[in-house]
DNA sequence: TCGGGTTAGTTCAGGACTAAACCAGTTCAA
DNA sequence: TTGAACTGGTTTAGTCCTGAACTAACCCGA
């Protein structure tokens, strides 16, 4: 594969990638959050810190703030202070929150899957198996 | 393929690029252009056309006026007249614009190329077939 | 040849995002 | 047990982006 050819590999990644986000966009819209602050949510069971968050999803701590603020201003999430090191805050999901997410979560998932459906299911598994390499 | 893993693999392909995007901002920042800016350079070839670019790019038109001013007062880009058409602007890479262009996609590619060089050569085809099927 | 409907591109105002600076709590070497 | 260096999280201030509204040009039917 040359070098160009990985750019345009690329090109066409990002590509699919925005045009799943916005075809989403209007109806996780509708659940009362939007498309980032869904993969925010998502990601809370797994890492429970602001901090934590942000570098998993990479973007800035500043904009982490921000999200968690709205999540929990809507009621989808839930700050703990941790006994243990009294500067964290433990993100916990609100019962809310844990419904909206699964909600979303499916939304995006038909999406996605509306383009999945034009592999089979041993090319999605292959697909699946190839991006864990990369991350 | 549930649905929730259906998300949990855009999840991991969002995260991908927006890492290696990441890793090459400060390379392709020296060369006088942002990443998103190098990637609509990279498209006028086959859509000289700001509105077409919008649309090929999944992204505003407003945002694309901005683009293109920037890169035209960079001197990556020249607009002309379409004589056809006199709304349109027809936009044209510069011989500056092209060498840029180039050595960017190359900084991109490397940095992807980084990434596939976890897969086998075999993988690396694979997967190129498996996202051409989804765009 | 008029005029309603459409498209290309821009402007502007307001919202989204983030770099820099900051405070508070933790850690650990001296 | 200090205090210097570090980490978690927030605030501020300013930049970047985009929805809505606009102008100019095109198209086409009557």
């Amino acid at each position: 594969m040359t070098k160009i050819d990985a750019a345009r590999l690329w090109s066409l990644n990002h590509r699919l990638l925005m045009s799943v986000i916005t075809t989403v966009a209007a109806e996780v819209g509708a659940l009362g959050l939007e498309v980032k602050e869904l993969f925010v949510l998502s990601e809370v069971d797994e890492h429970p810190y602001p901090a934590e968050l942000a570098v998993a999803l990479v973007m800035p701590k500043p904009t982490m703030t921000l999200y968690v603020k709205r999540l929990e201003a809507a009621g989808f999430l839930k700050r703990e202070i941790d006994a243990a090191d009294l500067r964290k805050h433990r993100l916990v999901v609100t019962p809310a929150g844990r419904k909206v997410m699964q909600r979303g979560l499916t939304l995006l998932a038909d999406a996605f899957a509306a383009r999945l459906g034009r592999l089979s299911g041993g090319e999605q598994a292959q697909l699946r198996g190839l991006l864990e390499k990369l991350v």
